[in-house]
DNA sequence: GTTGATTTTTAAGAATTAATAATGGGTTTC
DNA sequence: GAAACCCATTATTAATTCTTAAAAATCAAC
């Protein structure tokens, strides 16, 4: 889930915007003023930050100068202060968009989006329990530790996550992963890698959760 | 030298808007329709392109549509139709930005630059872990000393950070830096510049922390 | 409970993939 | 024209993954 840190004095703006973007499946924090906004990137690593230029303790600019010192997270105005040196100002210190206020709820979202989409932060991210999958970085992550699936088992784990609820089959999962037409595999390869694949992701690999053995028909992930 | 197509129809601004970014060290060509636009797209590949909407034979978003179907180049539309709906339909498209006319000189140079820094198609300087890489001199730099990598190993490494974090398999890095169509190298020849790269920039190549194996996928720089 | 079928687990050799080292051709530079 | 460098390839080595087979465990039906 793609996580937004709003930095924002003015509460009736965070309330609209907080369920706006939580609308559009973001999660969100609210910081008020720079120390605030700082410490919450630090802790809670967030994928973007909207940033008001005008807050209670001081500058935004110097809330944005702080953060891509250090990281590489996309920062956007969203600021009243809509004349064009401030603008300028603003994209000088590295932030990826400025929007003046008042803001156009669609467009904001777009430009969200599209930035999330140039700084490559949009991961297709799938959650499967306390599992995050990334589809582009490739990997399955446990509370922020990799599970290192290798390439195999990733791939049974997307065929899972493709179909989510649906019970594959030992020939389906035979033919979606290993597909030489023709070739055939021993039976086993497949329920041998279905067993490391729990080993890996399951809490309990003895009582799997996420992928069910559903007996004379195959398995299914039910989530 | 950066080269921007300027797709508008009203004379007066061409002479204007050209005339501005030349001043900012831009080359600039010009089409007045869409016929034009993507004749100019595919002949001079420009490194972006600045789109109006209103064009004397169709429409702007069409155009759009055309570059990004075949095309990496940016894409920013600047014209009349400010609304939300425009803007975000140019969102959709896959525009990377959206600057409403009357624009403001300075800022759409801004923004230009912006987008530019954002797809990687201008100089900027980047840190990797201590590795300080410069597109605008083309060098990659640690503790003030040249790591002098040559031209493929530079291309290698731009790549990984024009996507940081993704696993690039290993096709797409040849097809990324050996381009030829349809001529293929020596698959190992990859393996051997990840080899180089990693003797030039990782502190203990054999334990790389920059650029990551992730077996039979790919490799990934994530940092 | 016993039986037979299905699934799980274990372990080890085969196969694949990646890392390393070394070679020769081509180009540039002095 | 020699030296230095870069590029592509091959051969070799190292590491991990994949596949198989066989034994153990589980389940369903009688």
């Amino acid at each position: 889930m793609t996580k937004i840190l709003l930095v924002e004095d003015d509460k009736s703006i965070i309330s609209n915007l907080s369920e706006l973007l939580m609308s559009e499946g973001f999660s969100v924090r609210t910081a008020v003023g720079q120390r605030d906004a700082i410490a919450s990137v630090e802790q809670d690593q967030p994928d973007l930050v909207l940033l008001d230029i005008c807050l209670a303790d001081g500058n935004g600019f110097a809330v944005c100068s702080a953060i891509k010192s250090v990281y590489n997270i996309p920062v956007i105005f969203l600021t009243a202060s809509g004349d064009e040196y401030s603008t300028v100002t603003g994209f000088d210190l590295g932030a990826d968009d400025y929007i003046p206020k008042p803001f156009r709820p669609r467009e904001l979202i777009s430009r969200i989006k599209n930035i999330l989409r140039l700084t490559g932060s949009i991961g297709a991210v799938i959650q499967l329990g306390d599992i995050t999958v990334d589809t582009i970085k490739g990997t399955a992550v446990r509370n922020g530790k990799d599970l290192y699936l290798s390439a195999l088992e990733y791939r049974l784990l997307l065929t899972f996550i493709n179909n989510r609820g649906a019970v594959l089959s030992r020939n389906q999962l035979l033919e979606s992963i290993w597909d030489i037409a023709g070739e055939f595999v021993n039976d086993n390869t497949l329920t041998v890698y279905i067993k490391r694949l729990r080993d890996k992701i399951e809490t309990d690999p003895q009582n799997p959760l996420i992928i069910k053995t559903v007996r004379g028909m195959g398995y299914k992930v039910d989530l």
